[in-house]
DNA sequence: CTCTATCGTATTGCATTACAATACGAAGCT
DNA sequence: AGCTTCGTATTGTAATGCAATACGATAGAG
């Protein structure tokens, strides 16, 4: 079907006699994944909205998040939250990732070189996420934590992770999925789009003009793994009130590769 | 504690029977927890050992983490590892938690002012948790994660964090728990402690020389809610190759200490 | 200020679902 | 080759989770 598939399905027989799976467990999933969406907390009803369980279901498995105290619950609105201790399971991934730490005193060295909110990401099912989002010196208008997603079609990361995926499977993809506009600059046009993954293929760097936020311009370059494939990219976002294009062009995107390069080095 | 305890201890001191809780959602989430202690990927008796269950309730919920993607299988060795999938709600929380979104700013600004690694920490069960660890400009040596857990006893954090919380309180918990010396320059003796403890209570910060990493001295002050109540601290470690201690107290305390006023102000 | 709609909580009989023992197969080690 | 250890697959059993529903509390409207 489309680009990547059996990402996370992979483990047997679709959804017919895995005796081994358990039930209980990706609904209570369901109910954790409801959250973060938009509203920090959400009420019974809203779970139900969100996880697609019955009333039942969303009540029992709430309650038992509640209970090993992944949701907090606010006693008088009676509205359940993430507890922070989601945040355990995250750190002892980014703590132990190869790539992550292999990348992180080169992502924060092209921080402390250039200034612009700097990054490493990675594919993610549909997505690219950060693993590395670092803040620049400045101002920071929005922030951004580790597992951040972005779309691929509008994103000089996605655009450079399609970019090595054969052209055919790129545009299968761009083309499947919705494209809405995330700024004005937002290009949806298939064929600029694939112009754009052409491009990064070509240079080995993909640049995106204020296309996901107003004021930003993005530059992303390949991490590869030994065998050649990408793995993540290293991105900078700068901000145009410092940075002219030209200029990124010319000091930003060779920091950027440089690193992605020092990244992709085998050791 | 044995394993028979946590199966029981942990679903029905409340109420006896919580006929709502599901016990299976407490096993799968056993098996994710039993990664990140120190390996990075488990074969199936590991997770046993680590997670207490039984070989059968062992692979059956790390299969199931696996199918739901928050566990990633190696083909070769057999081994599990987490998935980076376990950021997605690690970042749902932290994109909207209100104390976060409220102290980034002030904690970069004070990360732009020191040249030393900031953050933001809060208790989190019998530890502290930082929530937002910013490195410092200089190099990295270990960098460190939303999420992690720093001990209560030996960190300016904790102390900070037990000085609000009563004399007798925070003695007993001290007395309580182990107290490893973590470097050669450890506080361990309990008077010691409950001093250094009753120093952050008097003078608004903790300062801590070398006693969770050589060479670094941390600072740390307190976050205040709306009712007066300790929930974070502003922590700085300083580096001593470039800090003397006595630059910390002049320079780098007052500006933790605004910090951690700023935050705590209302709005 | 009562009525009513909506949401959160508690209960219960039923059978689906998860359980744990165990058999089986595949590596790795001596 | 033989032994040990680990990962995978199977199966009968009943425990456990299921969903309908009753109950209670809160808030908004008229």
């Amino acid at each position: 079907m489309t680009v990547m598939d059996g990402l996370h399905s992979s483990a047997g027989t679709d959804d017919g006699d895995d005796r081994l799976f358990v039930g209980s467990v990706e609904k209570a999933f369901k109910v954790l994944e409801a959250f973060g969406a938009d509203r920090r907390d959400l009420g019974l009803m809203e779970i139900v909205a969100r996880s697609g369980l019955n009333k039942s279901a969303a009540q029992r498995f709430a309650h038992t998040l509640y209970r090993l105290g992944y949701l907090e619950k606010d006693p008088s609105s009676r509205r359940y939250m993430l507890s922070k201790r989601v945040l355990e399971s995250a750190n002892s991934f980014l703590r132990v990732d190869p790539l992550v730490n292999k990348a992180m005193p080169h992502i924060a060295e092209l921080r402390r070189r250039i200034d612009a909110r700097v990054g490493l990401a990675c594919p993610h099912g549909m997505s690219a996420m950060y693993l590395i989002p670092l803040q620049s010196n400045r101002v920071v208008f929005r922030t951004t934590h580790p597992g951040h997603k972005i779309p691929l079609y509008c994103t000089a990361t996605g655009r450079v992770l399609l970019a090595h995926r054969g052209e055919e499977e790129a545009r299968a993809f761009i083309e499947s999925r919705d494209r809405p506009k995330v700024t004005p600059m937002t290009i949806t046009d298939v064929e600029r789009i694939m112009e754009e993954i052409e491009h990064a293929r070509a240079r080995g760097y993909c640049i995106t003009d204020q296309e996901n936020r107003m004021g930003d311009i993005n530059a992303a370059a390949p991490v590869f793994d030994g065998d050649g494939n990408v793995i993540a990219t290293v991105v900078a976002a700068c901000s145009k009130s410092e940075w002219a294009r030209e200029e990124v062009v010319a000091k930003v995107v060779p920091l950027v590769m440089q690193t992605a390069r020092t990244i992709s080095a085998d050791g």
